[in-house]
DNA sequence: CGGAATCCCAAGCGATACTG
DNA sequence: CAGTATCGCTTGGGATTCCG
């Protein structure tokens, strides 16, 4: 058996640093809906749900300065603004995946 | 390719729904320690590093009530108490596994 | 040893209104 | 369309002290 208590995770553990990246109310579900493909701010605002524009905005700028995800804008009016995943934010799809399975059938269940 | 759009998520998104379980500043590396097997208290406290008292409890006793882990009291002096995965926080593993991989690869390597 | 109780601050988050 | 600005509430989280 593997024992992580090695891992001291002293201001560094690696388990930590990734949810800090996608710990956001939102980050996650905004990553899960782009796994979909490239989307504009107003079709991500509705597939995402309930989400305040102010919310949305810090949000994927946030997610921006990560890295996960990259920011088109398209200098016409009206304006035009797309996001999609980065190299980086595509690599969290497994994981994104993987949670949503666990979700649907360990918290949604109502199992 | 699988389109997202359809999950309203209004309210009941898989992704955000198993987030709120593990989002926790110290959820999540808690979880991952309790991977390895039985710990104590203190034993938690020291191998997730830096947490207070009174978070670790917090986090302990939403990890419980969300049925992620079992809280074992030994009635004895000195107290002892013993926390451990349940099932439900078992199944986990693949993704706290993935998410020190993806922490490690993605965040931590400065690349 | 393993908490509970209290106090307090900062961040997160939301509603609304306004703008290029 | 895609934001920004402002305001204020609510929550998360830390330090400290006390208890069984």
């Amino acid at each position: 058996m593997t024992r992580f208590t090695e891992y001291d995770c002293s201001g560094g553990c690696p388990v930590e640093a990734a949810l800090e990246q996608i710990g956001g109310k939102w980050k996650g579900v905004t990553l899960f809906h782009l796994l979909d493909g490239v989307k504009r701010f107003n079709e991500l605002q509705r597939d995402v749900g309930g989400v305040t524009q102010r919310m949305l905005t810090k949000q994927l700028r946030e997610l921006e300065a990560a890295g996960l995800i990259h920011r088109e804008v398209y200098p016409v009016v009206p304006p035009k603004v797309e996001y999609s995943l980065t190299e980086k934010g595509e690599s969290l799809r497994p994981i994104l995946m993987a949670l949503k399975d666990w979700g649907e059938e360990h918290v949604l269940a109502t199992a």
